[in-house]
DNA sequence: TTTGCTAACTTAGCAAGCTAAGTTAGCGGG
DNA sequence: CCCGCTAACTTAGCTTGCTAAGTTAGCAAA
C-alpha cells in the first residue's frame, strides 16, 4: 500500500522538525520549540502564554513550563499584565531578539531549498497549507474544542 | 510578520496529530504514534525496528521501547529474525490488525475532508508533500545522517 | 577457536507534549 | 463587603521524542 498524505505530512513535518532542532541545539543550545515561542512572542505578538498556547497549537500547561525555562535563561520577559486579571506579558529581552533575528529567516531559506529542489511550487505549497491550518482552527472553534 | 510556510507546517501537522491522538485514545485506547507504527508494520512492511524507526523517521530506541509497549499490549508479534543476526522480526496480531483496518481510512477520510473544505487539489497536495518528504530524505542521507 | 568489528537492539535520563487537578486574580451581583 | 464565577496560569505525573552509552548476535579474519 502507498504510503499516504496524512502519514507523509507527519513524518516531513516530524523529520525537518527534528532537523531543525539539532541545527538550533548545536549552534545556539536551544531547542526548536522554545525557538518557535520566542519567534511567536517577538514577531507575530503572543503577548499572553494563552494567546502564545494559542498560536503554538500547544495546552498552556505546556506554555507555562516553556515560559518559566525561557525567563530562567534570559530570553523571555515575564511580568504581571497592567491589564490586570491573572494574566502575564510576555515580551523577548534582548538576547531572544537577537537570537529570533539571526535564526528566522535562515530557516525560511533552508526550507525553500527544499521546496525548490523538490520541484514544488513555493508559493502554492505555502498557501495550501495556510488554507488547510486556517480551516482546520476554524473547524475545531466550531466543534468547541 | 505573516506566518511563514516552515511554522504553518509544523502547527498544522502538530494539531492534526493531536486530534488524532485525541480521538483514537478516546476510541481504541491507543494513541497516534502507536498507532502508526502498527500501520506501517501491518500495511507498509516494516519488519524489523530499524526499518520501522526509518518509516516513522524516528531513532530506534523510540521504536525500541515503543515495541515493546505494543507486544505487551497484544497488538504487535516480536520474536528472534530466522534470517539470523540480531534482529526482531514484527508482526501484528490480529488484534492489532483489526485494529489498523478499522482506523486506516477513516484517518484519511477525515484528512480528505478537510482538504476538500479548504479548497485544496487533495491530489496536488499529497503528491507536493510527498516529494518534498522523497527530497528531504536524499539530502539527508547525502548528509550522512 | 578466538578476536575484532558491525549491525541491531536496549536502557537511562532528559525535554516537551498531554490530561487532571489545583491556585490566583479580578469582576459582578447580592 | 462577601461570595461565586470565570479566565489565566501552575504543578504533578505520564507518554514519547531525543542522545549517550551499553549489550547482543553474527560474521570474517587470523
Amino acid at each position: 500500500m502507498e504510503r499516504d498524505l496524512s502519514l507523509n505530512l507527519h513524518v516531513l513535518t516530524a523529520r525537518l522538525d527534528r532537523a531543525a532542532d539539532r541545527l538550533l541545539r548545536a549552534e545556539r543550545d536551544v531547542s526548536y520549540s522554545r525557538f518557535l515561542a520566542l519567534t511567536l512572542v517577538g514577531e507575530l505578538g503572543a503577548t499572553t502564554q494563552r494567546v502564545l498556547a494559542d498560536y503554538l497549537g500547544v495546552t498552556e500547561p505546556s506554555v507555562s513550563r516553556m515560559t518559566g525555562v525561557l525567563a530562567a535563561d534570559g530570553l523571555l520577559d515575564v511580568r504581571p499584565d497592567p491589564g490586570g486579571g491573572n494574566r502575564r506579558q510576555l515580551s523577548l529581552t534582548d538576547e531572544g531578539k537577537q537570537l529570533v533575528a539571526s535564526v528566522r529567516q535562515d530557516f525560511e531559506d533552508r526550507l525553500a531549498a527544499l521546496v525548490a529542489a523538490s520541484g514544488v511550487p513555493y508559493a502554492e505549497y505555502a498557501e495550501y497549507t495556510a488554507r488547510l491550518l486556517e480551516t482546520f482552527d476554524r473547524m475545531e472553534r466550531e466543534a468547541g474544542r
